[in-house]
DNA sequence: TGTTATTATCGTAAATTTACGATAAACTAT
DNA sequence: ATAGTTTATCGTAAATTTACGATAATAACA
């Protein structure tokens, strides 16, 4: 698999939506920021419970929303304490809303 | 890979949402949907003079935004002239809106 | 009929994602 | 120290994604 990827020039908006949507792409870590957003919890345990999944791919789906920068976790031994982390939040709002406004001319082909 | 996901009850949002961003996680397609949303061009062949990747990849990404409904084609032979799908355009706008506006209680961890 | 132009599809290989169970790590409490 | 609780990480296998070149398909034109 040759990555052309790398040399393409892409604007730093595009990298940045990009990931953030990759990171959408999933419904498990769609339920997992609805109940965020909720607050109906936010140990990983309470999403454990919840959703049928094995607790090491839930794990792993943290971790990816974590990479993303869509969710924050703090230790509270034992259990670790996840969020929504505001700014980037803010950010990928931000970033789709201009994306899906933008489009003066988009309906006019 | 045991895919259990199939039993896990998603909401029918929760997996629209996860669909179009799905097809929203690859800088390429963004790309390409900025192109079409700034009328900048509406042809296949525009989007590979434009964009530096095989003619079949771009073809697969067009396949990709296509069955996720964000865009359509309409033949014009021998090109096909493609543009945002406004209906799921707006559904999508609709779903990202909601999911990023709705979190009352997101920051209050 | 054959040629040209444009785009989709096929076959492929490599990379990545996704799921699992098992294990390790971290910190409390006994 | 030992045991218990919670979560991350490791190892894995299967599925999917992504890229390419080559080829097929489609329709206009000579």
């Amino acid at each position: 698999m040759q990555r052309t990827e790398k040399q393409i020039d892409y604007r730093d908006d595009e990298l940045e939506m990009a990931q953030f949507a990759k990171a959408l792409g999933h419904p498990v870590r769609i339920k997992i920021l609805r109940l965020l957003e909720n607050q109906a919890c936010c140990f990983t345990g309470e999403m454990t419970a919840v959703i049928p999944m094995a607790q090491s791919t839930i794990s792993q789906h943290l971790k990816a929303l974590h990479e993303a920068g869509l969710i924050q976790g703090e230790i509270s031994p034992p259990r670790v304490k996840y969020c929504v982390n505001r700014e980037n939040w803010e950010r990928a709002r931000e970033l789709f809303d201009h994306f899906f406004s933008d489009s003066p001319n988009a309906f006019s082909c």
